[in-house]
DNA sequence: CCCCTACTGATCCAC
DNA sequence: TCAGTAGGGG
């Protein structure tokens, strides 16, 4: 058999890869080393050198996404369906198992998928049961504790003994969240793990069957898997499955939500034999960016070892511009981009990359400005915006009457006049029974023990959901859909909404319809409902609506792991800024902080460009902050900095006020004048700002680049 | 039920 | 600074 095609173009590391024979593996792959070719390719080789049948390979992703372009390549390049391939996020696969194992699981067949958002409003429901101070103890919290422990494969029952009030509280909520969604048949996303991981532990037959069935798995960015993720994958590899994690220890940015680096550290130690291959050779950047990248990233300690390397060219050096504050710096930004434009390159074909949402104002005011179209990546996924979830409760209910968040969510939605009281009238009565609020709603309303408007109107929607229901045979899913958002009056209120929210919730409905044409009706025996519902919990969506004008691409440095442009602008390079304020202190968060900075450096193909500004604006006061470390730890001879043109000009918004005049505060300085420092040499003024005693002066030297100088102590010499 | 005001708090975000 | 929200009054 011809297997060229599978190692043909391929370099020796990444043959070596996916050639490897069937052990346990593990691919440290750099930035821009081809890590999704090795992955599609050896599950091709092992399809059809190794002769494993689809429905042994199992293939673990963090996205939805990433699993379903793994499957799009193998398609296209094996030319079949990957059906019956075990592809998907750790969370998708888990669900399938539970799915097909709710019996041993201990869960109701038709459980369903709380997200983050239904979660909070159990926290918060259970603490009010509980009469817990949602001032001294934020539900916020008390979900982000019940989250980390589940993510440490830690149940109520396991916590350690503990003493602080804090501890106990946090424990006993825990307990009751627990309680609550075993009850009600309920699984958050950490859950998902925990569970499957438990009926695995619990029931060797049934893990017998499944290493018996698998022989072979794949993990990608190992390095994001958190202690339940890994457990997992240990309980079901046992010594029984080999397995293949590719990851980057150096693009590990998820700690704060509970990934251990560890983990690539640790697997040579818990899977055996484990051979290593690295993949160096980088295809995508320039070996200035890569010698930038390298040597920022050899500041951190405890790392597996890499260098990345090309055969390409070096490229363009860095461009890095102080600009004079937050708003000079997004001009510039806006400038480059507009110069790139002119230079007949693609908008799309640049990237702005900034640490923190808030900065995208300042950046999106100069963009539009200057007329540049551009597309924010990130922000609210699809399936967590009001009106979509309030869409996605009417279908939960239509499938599962006993659905109390979806049932909460929308008793009311659009109001039709059940208050707060009839609500928690009803939630006592759910309470007492043990039932659902739908049950409760439907018993009481028998009974005749709801009076005046609530009852009609409870009457009514109990009616219409039930219709629905009835419906549902003769429709498809988007007939349905279509359907519930016209009789419920959904569209109509949420359409009606003032401002341009309105015509954007619209167009989001009907985007939810469209979506749900992906889910006719098919051979399958699962209903395309039930599928339908578990992947809007489950999937990001991403539905953004999509310009087709080209615009510039503007997102944070953690969404913009994974992907490349041409053109990458790198803002707010401050101390304070990024490295986050908040992640400075703790060596082990700055070493992320700087891989954060590595993942940023590395997406840039051609050109890396990055700015900071002297002052900026935060939280309503100026800040100054110095250049950040991670310039500093670049080498300079990489980096250029970036001169103004001759034409110096202040940026309006600057002034701190209107009286303000270089003759009062700085009478011998005036801008672009040439001035002397007795250790700087010569140089120019560019800038200056504030007064008296505090007045600074920006000058330009030659041979030490742009320096803040306070007046009253440089000392300087006007030539 | 809706709107206005007062207050809070503030990285990064997939499933 | 400002965005998001909780709570009170119309």
């Amino acid at each position: 058999m011809d297997v060229s095609y599978i190692l043909d173009g391929l370099n020796d590391a990444q043959r070596e890869a996916v050639a490897a024979p069937k052990n346990n593996l593990l691919i440290l792959a750099g930035a821009g080393s081809g890590k999704t070719r090795v992955l599609v390719h050896r599950i091709a080789w092992l399809m059809e050198i190794e002769h494993l049948s689809p429905a042994s390979i199992m293939a673990v992703t963090f996205t939805n996404k990433a699993a379903k372009e793994m499957r799009g390549r193998i398609e296209q390049m094996l030319d079949i369906p990957a059906r019956g391939m075990w592809f998907g996020t750790f969370h998708g696969i888990a669900h399938r198992l539970l799915r097909t194992h709710w019996r041993d699981a201990q869960l109701p067949e038709n459980f369903q998928i709380l997200d983050s958002d239904d979660q909070l409003r159990i926290v918060k429901r259970i603490m009010r049961e509980l009469n817990v101070d949602d001032s001294r103890w934020p539900p916020k919290q008390v979900q982000s504790f019940i989250n980390s422990q589940k993510d440490e494969g830690l149940r109520a029952a396991h916590l350690p003994p503990v003493h602080s009030i804090y501890d106990k509280t946090m424990a006993m909520l825990y307990q009751a969240y627990e309680q609550q969604c075993q009850q009600s048949g309920m699984v958050d996303f950490g859950e998902l793990l925990l569970r499957s991981h438990e009926i695995w532990l619990n029931n060797p037959a049934l893990l017998s069957h499944y290493q018996e069935r698998l022989s072979y798995l794949l993990v990608d960015e190992f390095q994001d898997t958190n202690t339940i993720q890994y457990a997992w994958l240990r309980v079901l590899a046992g010594d029984k499955i080999p397995i293949m994690v590719v990851g980057d220890d150096d693009q590990s940015i998820y700690g704060w939500r509970g990934a251990k680096i560890e983990n690539i550290q640790q697997f040579q130690n818990d899977f055996q034999h484990a051979q290593v291959v690295r993949l160096e050779q980088n295809y995508r950047s320039t070996s200035t960016i890569l010698s930038a990248a390298n040597t920022l990233i050899a500041n951190n300690g405890n790392r597996l070892g890499k260098q990345l390397w090309t055969d390409g060219n070096d490229g363009e050096p860095i461009d890095l511009y102080a600009a004079f504050n937050e708003q000079d710096e997004a001009n510039y930004i806006a400038d480059r981009v507009s110069a790139w434009s002119q230079n007949g390159r693609m908008r799309s074909e640049a990237a702005i990359l900034y640490r923190s949402n808030a900065q995208s104002r300042v950046l999106e005011e100069s963009l539009i400005r200057q007329a540049i179209p551009y597309r924010i990546f990130g922000g609210l996924r699809f399936y967590d915006r009001q009106e979509i979830r309030n869409a996605v409760a009417y279908l939960r209910l239509v499938y599962y009457r006993h659905d109390d968040a979806a049932f909460e969510r929308v008793v009311n939605v659009p109001p039709r006049g059940v208050g707060n009281k009839s609500v928690s009238d009803l939630r006592a009565r759910a309470r007492e029974q043990s039932t659902s609020l739908w049950q409760a709603t439907v018993e009481r309303l028998q009974l005749g023990l709801i009076k005046g408007k609530a009852a009609t109107t409870l009457t009514h929607f109990i009616d219409m959901i039930d219709g629905f229901s009835i419906e549902q045979e003769n429709l498809s899913l988007s007939q349905l859909t279509e359907q519930i958002l016209a009789e419920s009056r959904l569209l109509e209120h949420h359409a009606g909404e003032k401002g341009e929210k309105g015509q954007a919730r619209k167009e989001n409905l009907l985007e939810l319809i469209n979506a749900t044409k992906d889910y006719e009706p098919e051979d399958d025996s699962v209903s395309p409902l039930s599928e339908f519902i578990a992947q809007a919990a489950l999937d990001a969506g991403e539905r953004q609506a999509e310009e087709h004008e080209d615009s510039v691409q503007l997102m944070t440095l953690h969404t913009a792991k994974g992907l490349e442009f041409p053109l990458v602008l790198m803002a707010g390079m401050e101390e304070g800024l990024f490295p986050h304020q908040m992640s400075m202190e703790d060596p082990v968060r700055l070493e992320e902080e700087r891989r954060l900075c590595y993942v940023g450096v590395t997406r840039a193909m051609e050109q890396l460009v990055m700015t900071y500004a002297e002052a900026r604006r935060l939280y309503g006061q100026e800040k100054f902050h110095p250049v950040s470390r991670f310039i500093r730890e670049i080498p300079t001879d990489l980096i250029q900095e970036v001169r103004l043109k001759n034409t110096i000009s202040r940026p309006v918004s600057f002034s701190h006020s209107s009286s303000f005049s270089i003759e009062e505060d700085a009478p011998a300085f005036h801008l672009g004048q040439l001035v002397a420092h007795k250790k700087f040499g010569e140089g120019t003024v560019l800038n200056y700002e504030g007064k008296g005693p505090h007045a600074r002066i920006q000058v330009m030297f030659p041979e030490h680049g742009n320096k803040w100088l306070v007046l009253s102590y440089a000392k300087l010499t006007p030539l």
